[in-house]
DNA sequence: GTAAAAAGCGAATATTATTCGGAATTGGTC
DNA sequence: GACCAATTCCGAATAATATTCGCTTTTTAC
């Protein structure tokens, strides 16, 4: 069964991967792209290290190699420098998963590789992944509407492909997707912030096949 | 069968049971004890509020009816004050939880009342619930040991129920049992985190009873 | 009733995010 | 190659706020 475009979880997916217009305007001088990356990728190593509470803007400043008072040129507040690091990479995630799944012919297959390359991706950007799942994503704070948006989608492109796994008949239809959504979205997340804390399971790649086949079984409709 | 007093899943809930020492040394006098309560009662509405990071001393002062500077004769900064919070009713929840396990039968029962109280005293309290899922438990900021073991004795709990189950025959003995409380834990607290943030399942109570039966149903031994 | 201890507070102090004014650098144009 | 405008950069204020200090008031014990 071909996928037409017109599939509610292809075109919540195809939103989620544009990359949102950045906060504030691109810079017009190449230099100054080179800076902002460098500049991100900097904060990320700090706040990863220390939590975006207790990190410093002078150690932002010192580990990116530039003055305190620049940072501002850049990124209007602490805040703002911080929520921008997690909505680029998951646009990514997203992206990277859309070029994925299209010759995957099953949405359980197509579900498994989100839940998977989820997992391998905080697995590979372990700085990125702390700051995200131990500090962004489940603040109170966020009133940031892009922050907002890109956690959300996450969300929303699992609920849209359990429905139409469903609809397909290869899902149970007897369990509520939202529920089954909250048990596969909190069960990841638990997993990986288990393994951010304490680096348990140790090989966090081995330890994902399994939880994603048990997942997988749960969801799977009788046979 | 009659449960043992060695049994290991009994002692460790004994244990998290066991209200901590409290940090600073009781204080002598009644009247501050009571100022104590009240301090720690006003400080969970503000942080809850306004989040921790951005909850001024000078608000929790005047929540509490007192000078700021006092604060500082109860708690000896901010961040230990937060972090008073969830460690008295974490030992509360575990308190009530051993009372009323005792009468049931089956690891299966006692395993769905310690989830069906643990939502059930989120939604009773959701103040102390916001700090707790939201800010406290992700945090890598949380070096003080105290919290980090009324957090750890959740999932210690969990395992070892697991364990005592599966040797019963009760549940599943092909899962490993780290495998099934990172299930556990994660759709339970996510199913919190999203009650908190977004006020959905509107009503949590209701939403609790099929989540915990799909949660018990996977971990369950087949017939 | 009195002294010692505890609790309470307003005024400093210290830390740190943010702003400001101007100097240095860059990219385009002649 | 020289100039201009825009951009980038920085050191020095400024502001917000957690924490400390010295002193006063209240409570407890005898």
């Amino acid at each position: 069964m071909p996928d037409s475009i017109t599939d509610p979880w292809l075109e919540i997916l195809g939103q989620a991967a544009q990359p949102h217009q950045d906060g504030g305007s691109d810079p017009k001088q190449q230099r100054s792209r080179q800076r902002k990356r460098e500049l991100l990728a900097a904060a990320t190593r700090v706040f990863a290290r220390d939590g975006i509470a207790k990190a410093k803007m002078a150690d932002v400043a010192k580990e990116a190699g530039i003055a305190v008072s620049s940072i501002y040129d850049y990124y209007p507040s602490k805040e703002a420098l911080a929520y921008e690091i997690p909505i680029q990479r998951l646009a990514h995630l997203y992206a990277a998963f859309l070029e994925q799944v299209a010759p995957l012919p099953t949405m359980r297959d197509r579900l498994r590789l989100f839940l998977t390359m989820t997992v391998d991706h905080a697995r590979d950007n372990p700085d990125w992944a702390r700051l995200l799942y131990l500090e962004i994503w489940p603040s109170v704070l966020i009133e940031e509407a892009r922050v907002r948006r890109s956690v959300d989608d996450f969300g929303r492109i699992i609920v849209a492909m359990l429905r139409e796994g469903s609809r397909r008949g290869e899902f149970r239809a007897d369990l509520d997707p939202h529920l089954s959504a909250t048990i596969l979205m909190g069960s990841i997340t638990h997993m990986l912030i288990t393994w951010l804390l304490y680096g348990r399971p140790q090989d966090l790649a081995a330890a994902t096949g399994p939880m994603v086949d048990t997942l997988m079984g749960l969801i799977a409709s009788p046979r």
